[in-house]
DNA sequence: GTGAAAGCGCTAACAC
DNA sequence: GTGTTAGCGCTTTCAC
């Protein structure tokens, strides 16, 4: 095993260059009040020329206040969780936490459930004070640390931020409805996630509110994705009896819509209404003519951040769980039947 | 200061539960050869039905060996971060590695200069047996685990993955000086940056390179958003002598050229060829006719992790340096000149 | 105001 | 094979 050669700097090294004792320095480390300006001073400024930082590990170990916010996710790279960095940035930014976004390789640990606990406890009670979890299980967590759920399946205990998908999905029925809409395609999402169900609810909920049938043919299996959205819509488009609008389950998905539209000779808003659900606002926003409704994940992320700094601090929550609004953006207002 | 009441478990609840010593659990948690498996099977039983997981701040502190990635960004939320995280993600993925995403809320520990070094022992010799530092100074920076440093502004000792900005910029120049163009614009990316330093170096490089006189009016101070290329392109394309083509320093001013060019009227590429920068191959991706040299900075995250992995497996490099090349994607070609 | 000493949870010699 | 023991770098009583 490697040998206790780590050449980076311990307090002891502060301790033995400022010939005072490694719990002075460990005082001055830590703000606290007695200890003679003069030494103050001079262990300040021997911590600045060396270049000394306390080791995070050994800090954590010993105190439970490191001022570090955990992160959990499943994919780094999935374009929720980027989303959801932006806002969480944007929240700590300027202010004295520091964040770790804790993220394992090994698939094995990741893929059956129980994963979120296993890493969860890693950072909880380790080396971070406060935990943002992003994962669709809160259920059997247990976190000695203040805990924020992102968007959980079903929410329990924990404070969460929620998405409102279903209620979002009814905003853009009851608009298309209230055009005169009376066949409307959806697009749904991946299988078997909840938001793609939630989205998919709402769509159904809204239609029965209106007492509209459901037609199971104007449902299409979408995944997100915009080469399955053009498919899915040609697929509407060549149906006997086609929609007269369009509700995809996600921008891809609504950009898909548009291709195939395009190519089919269809003129939208003309002769098509879209809208799609926009959780990034970025590639729907570049097209021209397509409504959204806009679920800010990015927002998700900076309130569950806002929320989790209240709770390390102390402080009560006013609501344990957020709901974060969906906003409808008309850019084009769609095709009105009379 | 807060108590002992780490009510989460330790090693030593998993080693009384199972009535042996902790150095056994130790071993067992460590796949070391010499238990007996009956005793390795029950410790492996009780510490799943207790749920402990090992601290990381603990096992950080006492072995070298963590597996665990650590990158240092200075802000989470950035779009080049965020399109990094993707090719991290996908590189440490079914790997035995743990990844930690590391920033700072701190600004006035991020600001001044140093920020990089000071984090980076937080990390490095910390919980991190590997790093992966995402700034443009490498300079004064100094590591006991592997590095490889993203981007970095100059390159010295460290393994480092560098994009091809210029290169790519040249690449785009000598497609449309190929073309025919003689008088092309440029719209510049943020100032200050390198990478638009590094693109419009490309640019007049090329020009000369062609033995073309290199213009000032026709490089126009970007920043990166599609509202100032809308508006660098409107100065451009109301000169008394306009260029035929212009090249922008990223997707998003790309867009803002098209916004412009379609708004006055002109047709691409039929008036006006167009070329962007792309590193976020996506928002560019839905225009059409716009043709674009994709920097793929995911790929950037891959390789750089892939790099540092071998490090960590103490293997040595190919390459300590790897420039990772851009691709002129065209996608309906430019107007020819005759 | 400052130092000595006892651990935090864990690993790695070293004994038996 | 397994237990005992000495720390890793730090914070925190408790003396002085």
């Amino acid at each position: 095993m490697m040998k206790r050669t780590k050449n980076s700097l311990t307090i002891r090294d502060v301790a033995e260059a400022c010939e005072v004792s490694i719990s002075t320095v460990s005082r001055v480390l830590n703000e606290k009040a007695d200890v003679s300006s003069e030494t103050y001073e001079k262990v300040r400024r021997v911590i600045a020329e060396m270049g000394y930082t306390s080791s995070l590990a050994a800090t954590s170990m010993r105190s439970r206040r490191t001022n570090v916010i955990g992160v959990l996710v499943v994919d780094l790279g999935d374009p929720f969780s980027l989303e959801l960095f932006k806002g969480i940035g944007k929240a700590i930014y300027g202010t004295e936490y520091d964040l770790i976004v804790y993220c394992s390789g090994r698939i094995a640990a990741t893929a059956q459930s129980g994963w979120e606990r296993w890493h969860l406890s890693r950072l909880d009670g380790s080396i971070a004070d406060g935990v943002l979890v992003v994962t669709p299980t809160t259920e059997d967590l247990t976190a000695i640390s203040p805990l924020v759920a992102v968007d959980p399946h079903e929410h329990n205990i924990f404070p969460a931020v929620l998405s409102a998908n279903r209620e979002g999905a009814i905003a853009v029925m009851e608009y298309l409805i209230s055009l005169g809409h009376r066949r409307i395609g959806f697009i749904a999402g991946r299988q078997g996630l909840v938001s793609s169900n939630r989205r998919q609810q709402g769509y159904i909920d809204a239609l029965e509110q209106a007492g509209l049938p459901v037609d199971p043919a104007l449902i299409q299996p979408g995944d997100y994705t915009r080469e399955t959205g053009f498919r899915c819509t040609q697929n509407l488009l060549t149906l006997p009896d086609p929609p007269t609008a369009i509700f995809a389950a996600n921008d891809q998905s609504a950009l898909g819509v548009i291709d195939a539209a395009c190519e089919a000779g269809w003129h939208i808003p003309g002769d098509l209404s879209v809208v799609g659900f926009d959780n990034t606002p970025q590639a729907a926003r570049s097209m021209p003519g397509l409504t959204t409704v806009d679920q800010s994940v990015s927002e998700m992320g900076y309130i569950a951040t806002t929320m989790l700094i209240k709770l390390m601090q102390g402080k009560s929550l006013d609501e344990p769980v957020c709901k974060v609004p969906t906003q409808l953006v008309i850019r084009d207002s769609c095709q009105c039947i009379a």
